[in-house]
DNA sequence: TTGCGGCCTTGACCCAGATCAATGCGGGGT
DNA sequence: ACCCCGCATTGATCTGGGTCAAGGCCGCAA
């Protein structure tokens, strides 16, 4: 596959305003561990990247070298079968930390599903900053419980729920994606395809198309545009996604 | 639901050899990052309890007090569904940490499937003992490192597998379970039933049922006792796992 | 303006696995 | 020794969602 335009970037660790500082998505990542007087350093291990929309930067089996930081846009992860079939494991957004996994090589690949702009820090360096910084890896404990968490629900949606369920499930997930606590918007946007809904949910997407046909039929959702939607009946749509009816 | 019988006990801090010492699961657990001169502390805050196979010890949805330490025995950690769809999450067996995730309730439940010994801490004070050794919240955060990983690959088991596939990558995890890197055994025993891999799997007892059958007639394993196996043909048993076939 | 290429939707049909229904079997208690 | 009872197996049938096949819609490029 041909590697296709990007543009990294080490951060000017002398003179100028430290990236880090400025960084907007430094409040809800990881990140926020680090006091301001040391965020230098942590800008001076770190390649600012940017990257098109389709842009794969993390790919299964390869050296796990590397950690990131999204930082702008946000990505798909996702696991393949030889034939190619596909299990998306999860969208993640700005401030998302990937590449946690303690392996020399990676477990997933990630791809971009709009144009994104992320931090890359090596993992030898990163480690020894760690060390240095405990709190920080106090969150990083923190974030990787909350996707377990979030792993164990999705498997329960893949195992257990049904497609209107696993669409439930999904469509209150986004309603959700980004907020803090239990926020939720009625209106907003699905920056995804069909096809990548299907393959995060273990469906196809003719049922994805279907079944949320049926459930604006039902009155419980509208749907805008092709990816943008509103919740018109959160309470049903709730319940359902818990297995009830 | 009525509680069955139990048997805590705090762990004498004061004279006697410190169990943590003698602890046979404590070199495959977290607790080997801790240094024999400080295990003493440790054992301190922990409470020692067992309980036969069957016993529930966590309860999705209860106030999470507790961290948990399996020192003998296996459990099943699973999800429930109002109407009783269950989903099972994972086996885990002796060194195993459970009750990760940061969050004012548990978000699964565990159960016992064969008699059980466990070491339980409560969670404000295992917190304040890991400030002091950072060793081990080190040792927790690859653990859940791991875990992550682990959910990512039953994703892909639950949303794109067949059956057969999805049998043959639990009989080979099963077949490592518990061991080093690269081992495994040819034989050994699947301490859970048929509803319980079924309900692990995504399938139903039946689907479960048939499937060994099919195995066993095609010679790649060999059921010689209800819950004893071998494996005849460990490569095409590999390669169907992953989707080849 | 027209044509093209991605998506998405919709319809018709099919099949892997679920459901329903016996039957087998092994271990523990009396 | 016998009888349960809970688990496992096996068979018959059903069905939710997959597969295959047509269009439809929209943005973009020439």
């Amino acid at each position: 596959m041909v590697s296709q335009l990007a543009r990294p970037s080490v951060l000017d660790p002398q003179g100028g305003v430290d990236p880090c500082i400025s960084c907007e998505a430094r409040h809800i990542s990881v990140c926020n561990a680090i006091a301001d007087a040391d965020l230098a350093r942590l800008a001076s291990i770190a390649v600012v990247t940017e990257g098109p929309a389709g842009r794969g930067f993390i790919d299964e089996g390869e050296p796990a070298d590397y950690f990131f930081n999204l930082t702008a846009g946000s990505a798909k992860l996702f696991k393949l079968l030889p034939d190619g079939r596909r299990q998306i494991t999860g969208f993640v957004g700005v401030g998302h930390f990937l590449g946690l996994a303690v392996s020399d090589t990676y477990a997933f690949s990630a791809e971009a599903i709009v144009p994104v702009r992320y931090c890359r820090f090596s993992r030898a360096r990163l480690r020894k900053l760690l060390d240095d910084f405990p709190l920080m890896e106090k969150r990083l404990l923190e974030v990787a419980a909350n996707e377990l968490v979030a792993a164990q629900e999705q498997m329960l949606l893949l195992g257990r729920k049904t497609a209107r369920e696993r669409l439930a499930s999904f469509l209150l997930l986004q309603s959700r994606q980004g907020l803090p606590c239990g926020h939720a918007r009625r209106r907003f946007v699905l920056p995804m395809t069909r096809g990548d809904i299907a393959d995060y949910l273990g469906l196809t997407i003719e049922t994805v198309s279907r079944t949320l046909t049926r459930l604006r039929g039902e009155r419980l959702i509208e749907v805008v545009s092709q990816n943008e939607l509103v919740i018109l009946n959160p309470p049903a749509l709730v319940s359902l996604a818990g297995g009830q009816t």
